[in-house]
RNA sequence: GCUCCCGUAGUUCAAUGGAUAGAAUACAGGUUUGCGGUACCUGUGAUUUAGGUUCGAUUCCUAACGGGAGCACCA
């Protein structure tokens, strides 16, 4: 049985024994947190502070009739009453040790909850503008979308994985103006694919002619003109930029189960937009509008005067190909936070076509990431490739590794610079901006990925030395016993994944990683684990059960934990 | 100009309306015959300002100041 619910009832009990009924305190009303400060207990209770006044008491003396009150529970070590009122609870030994043979029963399931049991829920992110290269910003959003989509599925949902890659925009006829300027039809690579957008933005911003043919190519593009030479082009590096998209996220541990393209959007946009004028949209100087300033929020354009679909019509189509296609709870888009508005705008335009498109449909934002000074930068002076990025992580990860002695595999310090730089960005809560010092930011010290990976792999060593074995569960709680921090945090892990799912926020799970590796390592640095006595199968056990949460929650936040580093 | 978001140690981040505002980094000093020192321990250091609501405010409300984003044919 839960524990919140164990002591909720105790305090029912208690409250009616002093004469407060049960009608008059819903169990809502009990609420239970965790002290700020884990000294003062495992939970705290301010039932005391809320009843005082209601019933003419002050309210310590109210929180010592109710403890004086409570019944005995075999998981209740003891309750008392502390500062301005607060009930604080301290669980057992019976309690921890239960829980560490539950959670090392529940092996890779633990932390699974089921607060989205029997849900559907299509997690839309990633979504790279092709022929413009994967940047730092776009690891941003797919360390927080996979890393959502992970939590989703962890409470319960089928999650649905989409994708939508822009593949018609005005950029991209700039970067096939470019390739063409050059003459790289016949050796493109993705490097070049940069330097020729580069080219052909600033031709358009500074060339006439120029800019009247990346007009024309765009239009082509659109058009879908097969015999042109630009088509051509365009499709070699459509395919050249989508195989990069998809083995840089394979690389960063995301799947997609369906991409949808913009050039599909567009069309099933365009055709849903114009069945609702006049009633959602209207025409306005040759472009079809939705007059957002009726709704708080501001106009824009949908299709523009040339008969093209905005990204707003592209969305717009997207929401019907979801609907569509699919049967689902909910859908969520993760983009970065500049498209906000624009998203409250489509979400405006989408209630008026469909009050179910709105309903079903969230937006959520990340913050933007800035630069401060950096050794990397892009060779086009813009936003560092991932791919860069990684790699220099990835080499310093070798060269700390060297420089202690170690050895340590591409392989592996691969996923400890990918883990490295996920935990930098998942740590922090999403919506707010993230500033990145490229050289002190991806630290592998103190509260990162790499510290966490470490404490994994040193658990996974002291276990492989004891040959401890957990799936006997031979292990009972040693004499004289007093419960650790590490004990004392592990079982909450599965509240943790709860609370990500409900605020759809995986930093609460990298705040609570760091807390548990940071105890475990105290413990470990006082404690011998091996020591020869009885009570190391119980020490074993709950090394165990740290190494699995630190995996299950690195899981969670898109990150591998290696057995060894 | 209008709308939205954000102001917490030198720096980068935490804190479901709760108790003495937590970490990391930086800085100063320390820890090993014992299992992975990318570790552990000690110390210095912060809620932008002014009101309001509340038993209680970093959190909610109002204003000022400071930073970011959006505001018609880019995404």
């Amino acid at each position: 049985m839960n524990i919140r619910v164990i002591i909720t009832k105790l305090l029912t009990q208690a409250l009616a024994s002093i004469g407060i009924n049960s009608d008059g305190v819903p169990d809502k009303d009990i609420d239970l947190e965790h002290p700020s400060d884990i000294n003062h207990g495992d939970y705290a209770c301010n039932i005391a502070m809320r009843l005082a006044r209601k019933i003419g008491k002050n309210p310590r003396s109210l929180a010592s009739d109710i403890v004086a009150n409570l019944p005995q529970h075999d998981f209740i070590e003891g309750a008392e009453v502390a500062g301005p009122g607060f009930i604080n609870f301290y669980l057992s030994n019976n309690f921890f040790s239960s829980g560490i043979k539950e959670a090392l029963k529940a092996g890779g399931a633990w932390g699974s909850v089921d607060t989205l049991k029997g849900k559907t829920v299509l997690v839309e992110h990633s979504s790279p503008n092709l022929f413009k290269p994967f940047h730092i910003g776009h690891l941003v959003n797919n360390t927080y979308g996979e890393s959502l989509a992970r939590i989703i599925k962890n409470a319960g949902a089928h999650v649905i994985t989409l994708s939508f890659p822009s593949d018609v925009s005005p950029g991209i006829a700039k970067a096939v103006w470019g390739i063409m300027h050059y003459g790289w039809e016949n050796e493109l690579d993705i490097e070049k694919l940069g330097e020729a957008y580069v080219a052909g933005v600033r031709a358009y911003k500074e060339n006439e002619d120029a800019k009247k043919r990346i007009d024309e190519i765009n239009k082509n593009i659109y058009l879908q003109k097969e015999q042109t030479k630009e088509f051509a082009i365009y499709k070699i590096g459509k395919e050249l930029s989508l195989d990069h998209f998809l083995h840089i996220t394979k690389l960063l541990g995301s799947h997609f189960d369906k991409l949808v393209f913009e050039t599909e959007a567009e069309t099933v946009g365009k055709e849903i937009i114009r069945q609702n004028i006049p009633e959602v949209f209207e025409e306005s100087d040759g472009a079809v509008i939705f007059r957002g300033s009726k709704y708080g929020l501001f106009d824009n354009v949908y299709i523009n005067s040339a008969g093209f679909g905005t990204y707003l019509a592209k969305d717009t189509g997207l929401l019907k190909i979801k609907f569509d296609n699919y049967s689902f709870d909910e859908s969520v888009t993760i983009t970065d936070i500049e498209q906000k508005q624009h998203f409250e705008l489509l979400k405006k335009s989408a209630e008026c076509i469909n009050k179910e498109w709105a309903k079903k449909s969230r937006f959520l934002q990340h913050g933007r990431l800035s630069l401060t000074t950096g050794k990397l930068s892009s060779r086009d002076g813009g936003a560092p490739l991932a791919i860069d990025m990684i790699n220099s992580v990835k080499e310093s990860a070798m060269e700390n590794s060297r420089a202690s002695g170690g050895k340590l595999t591409e392989e592996y310090a691969q996923q400890v610079a990918i883990g490295a730089i996920k935990y930098f960005i998942a740590k922090v809560s999403m919506g707010r901006n993230i500033i990145f010092d490229m050289d002190k930011s991806l630290s592998f010290e103190g509260n990162s990925g790499p510290y966490l990976q470490y404490t994994y792999a040193r658990c996974l060593s002291l276990i492989k030395n004891a040959n401890f074995n957990y799936d006997i569960y031979d292990f009972n709680v040693p004499d004289n016993w007093k419960a650790t921090l590490v004990e004392r945090l592990l079982y909450r892990f599965p509240e943790i994944s709860e609370r990500a799912v409900i605020e759809y926020s995986s930093h609460h799970v990298a705040n609570y990683l760091n807390e548990l590796a940071s105890a475990y390592n105290s413990w470990y640095a006082k404690e011998k684990i091996l020591d020869g006595t009885n009570a190391e199968n119980y020490k074993l056990a709950i090394t165990q059960t740290v190494a699995n949460t630190l995996k299950n929650g690195l899981y969670l936040l898109g990150i591998d934990a290696p057995d060894r580093m």
